[in-house]
DNA sequence: CATGGGATTGACT
DNA sequence: GTCAATCCCATGC
């Protein structure tokens, strides 16, 4: 797989989240197409780097195109992209994922921890639930997306184009009311809540223009 | 050094 | 809908 160069991260955040729909993560023997992301920058509370420069920000105020992986909860494991030019403190959190291969790998690591049953739209459907079966830990902080072990890839096939809709970020307490989530539309893969479509006589999803 | 709070998930009522 | 699990680190004394 082509890796994306380090300088397609060194862009305003915003535009990776978007541009990262589509894209390719792979580690080891699994991957799968990126399908939901969100984006934060030390701008705004909800992000780490919001703080400044601790040793637990440092990936994120690094350079761009490293992986800043950290444990949430105590129990998972969470995954972003380092974005902006180095001295900047912004990432993209890789939310969820449409498995491409490897999925018996992912099953097997899925249902180690704790996950009864796991159907193959719940094996990469949430932040946490991605890096477990993609096998990702602490130890990628701050790795290459470009030289690995986790690597990112451009779009192919029929990702070429995807239809990309907005929503606010999931499960932060601050600056909740940025619509900084980025979803594939009417993807099956995509974390709960869905962001388009709101029940009933919704309005409709809103596409990224670009 | 002690404390508190999560960018979550799965199990359960 | 509610809730506990559990670890890293930022903060304050």
């Amino acid at each position: 797989m082509d890796a994306l160069p380090a300088d397609f991260y060194a862009r305003p955040v915003l535009d990776v989240a978007r541009d990262l729909i589509g894209c390719t993560v792979e580690h080891g023997d699994a991957g799968g197409v990126i399908v939901e992301t969100e984006a934060y920058h030390d701008s705004e509370p909800a992000c780490h780097a919001f703080v400044g420069v601790t040793p637990r920000t440092r990936t994120l105020f690094g350079p761009p195109g490293r992986a800043y992986v950290y444990r949430s909860y105590g129990i998972h494991v969470l995954l972003n992209a380092v974005c902006e030019p180095e001295g900047v403190g912004a990432g993209v959190l890789i939310r969820a994922l449409a498995p491409s291969f490897g999925l018996d790998a992912m099953y097997a690591r899925r249902q180690l921890r704790g996950a009864g049953a796991v159907r193959e739209r719940d094996l990469c459907s949430g932040p946490g639930k991605l890096t477990q079966a993609l096998g990702v830990s602490l130890r990628e902080n701050g790795c290459s997306l470009a030289r690995g072990p986790v690597r990112i890839g451009p779009r192919q096939g029929d990702w070429l184009e995807p239809r990309v809709v907005l929503g606010t970020r999931i499960g932060i307490s601050r600056a909740v009311d940025l619509p900084w989530r980025f979803c594939a539309a009417d993807s099956p893969y995509v974390s709960r809540p869905r962001p388009q479509l709101a029940r009933g006589r919704g309005q409709a999803p809103t596409p990224v223009a670009r």
